[in-house]
RNA sequence: UCCUCGGUAGCUCAAUUGGCAGAGCGGGUGGCUGUUAACCACUAGGUUGCAGGUUCGAGUCCUGCCCGGGGAGCCA
């Protein structure tokens, strides 16, 4: 009998399959049993019919417990009482292991609890939905990187120095020297830019802050392209484009995920290019006018990241700002030097910041000099101002968080929840 | 790191002024001809986070510690 996935049974109606994959609940009504089987693509209801009260099959189903794995055949037939449509006529069941008491019910639990289990919270339907959509998050950015020509360079994990000198690294051996845990891959990407002209990098990292926020991981994943001779305008309409092709392919393919969520899609749907764009100043004014304490030359904090991304029905795209609070390597603005050429995508309904960019700094003397300023050790940014020594070149690029963008499409309360294992600030199990 | 809230049955929670530690879910047993987090009946299940203190008496009050939730700063 043909073992077939439970996602694809549309296809088998009035056929005999075998399903392999555990018990998700049951239900049991007298002369009827039903079985909710999940086999990782989806969920189908089985039901066994009996006038026999001593019916071999009752009695392998009542012993079953959630979770218990199993290999069941049957015929498929549609009925509209069955959750999804259709269900399966359970012929014959096989028993791979009746399992100990499942620690997660269908009711409700903690966050630590769930925590403490992730790795079978995993299996739960909301959790399952919500990684549906992040795997493809991931494969929408890969496509729209590789159907424009853009060469994935992979960059490394373990680094020599900062790339931005103030965020906390985790520090390692690496053998008689030290060694860093990537916190970006952009100023590599800066390197392979000059050799392949449009490049990008997307994989973890990880920084040894002490957040404990709803947005902020230890270990996450990050797309960031470069791209050779590009300004700032020309990243920021790179990003919007890159998230219009992430936003319609979520929607078109993992519908009944944002379903399974409650996710509305009405808020998604209508976001369309150009989004807002205001500068620094102009935000500030903005924020100013409706009350924010916020002083010029602060940076945004969380509430005014919300704030923004409410005052327009849009993702908002940030630039021009201070380059005092802006990393060293940002070129500054031509007719107001103290100005950097930065942007920071926030997304809507309050998400806050998923996108940060900006053009680089190309003049060989103006790096050197803010390399001095911001006190990094210039042996170890050599070979980075050797790419303004040989051919240097304008350049911008952007760095794109994967889960806050998986987050914002879920819509969900935390960020902990978009990655399988979330590394947290207190939390490194399982 | 700081602010704040919490820790009671496997899970989620309740316990009035300091006065017999309880319910729902889950587990077990039985019942029910189509269930949708099914339902009904019965049943087992406790070092009240840890250590001290006050008191005739502490889940409850006090001190210290441990663990966790929410938030801030920083950032994607």
């Amino acid at each position: 009998m043909k073992w077939v996935y439970i996602e694809d049974i549309y296809q088998y109606a009035g056929q005999e399959v075998e399903i392999r994959g555990w018990v998700y609940n049951k239900r049991s009504s007298g002369k009827v049993r039903f079985l909710l089987i999940r086999d990782g693509t989806g969920i189908i209801q089985g039901t066994i019919f009996s006038e026999n009260k001593d019916f071999p099959l009752f009695q392998l189903f009542d012993g079953l417990t959630q979770e218990s794995s199993l290999i069941v055949r049957g015929l498929v037939r549609t009925d509209k009482r069955a959750p999804g449509g259709y269900e399966l006529e359970i012929k014959e069941l096989e028993v791979i292991q009746i399992a100990e008491d499942y620690p997660i019910t269908p009711k409700e639990h903690s966050v630590a609890f769930l925590m403490e289990h992730r790795h079978l919270w995993l299996r739960s339907q909301k959790q399952h939905a919500v990684l549906q959509v992040r795997a493809e998050t991931v494969r929408a950015i890969r496509d729209f990187f590789n159907d424009r020509s853009f060469r994935l360079m992979d960059t490394p994990i373990l680094t020599p120095n900062a790339c931005e000198g103030t965020t906390t690294l985790f520090e390692t051996s690496y053998f008689d020297q030290k060694a860093y845990l990537s916190q970006s891959g952009q100023l590599y990407n800066e390197a392979t830019a000059a050799a392949f002209g449009k490049v990008y990098c997307f994989g973890p990292t990880f920084r040894a802050e002490k957040s404990k926020t709803r947005r902020h991981l230890i270990e996450f994943w990050m797309v960031e392209p470069e791209v050779a001779f590009a300004t700032l305008q020309d990243i920021i309409e790179l990003g919007q484009d890159l998230i219009m092709f992430i936003l319609e392919r979520v929607l078109e393919r993992r519908r009944a995920d944002l379903e399974i969520l409650e996710r509305e899609t009405a808020p998604l749907e209508r976001i369309s290019k150009p989004f807002p764009q205001v500068t620094y100043d102009q935000a500030v004014k903005l924020l100013q006018e409706r009350g924010s304490p916020l002083a010029y030359g602060d940076d945004f904090g969380a509430p005014e990241e919300t704030k923004l991304s409410e005052i327009f029905d849009q993702p908002v795209c940030v630039t021009h700002f201070p380059a005092k609070i802006k990393a060293f390597y940002m070129q500054p603005d031509k007719d107001r030097p103290d100005l950097a050429l930065g942007v920071d995508f926030l997304a809507s309904e309050g998400f806050g910041e998923i996108i940060g960019g900006g053009q680089r700094i190309h003049d060989l003397n103006l790096l050197e000099q803010r390399i001095k300023e911001f006190n990094l050790p210039a042996e170890a940014f050599k070979w980075y101002t050797d790419l303004r020594r040989y051919g240097t070149f304008p350049h911008s690029g952007f760095g794109l968080g994967l889960e806050r963008t998986v987050a914002w499409l879920c819509k969900l309360a935390h960020i902990r929840e978009t990655i399988p294992f979330p590394r947290l600030l207190y939390r490194i199990y399982p």
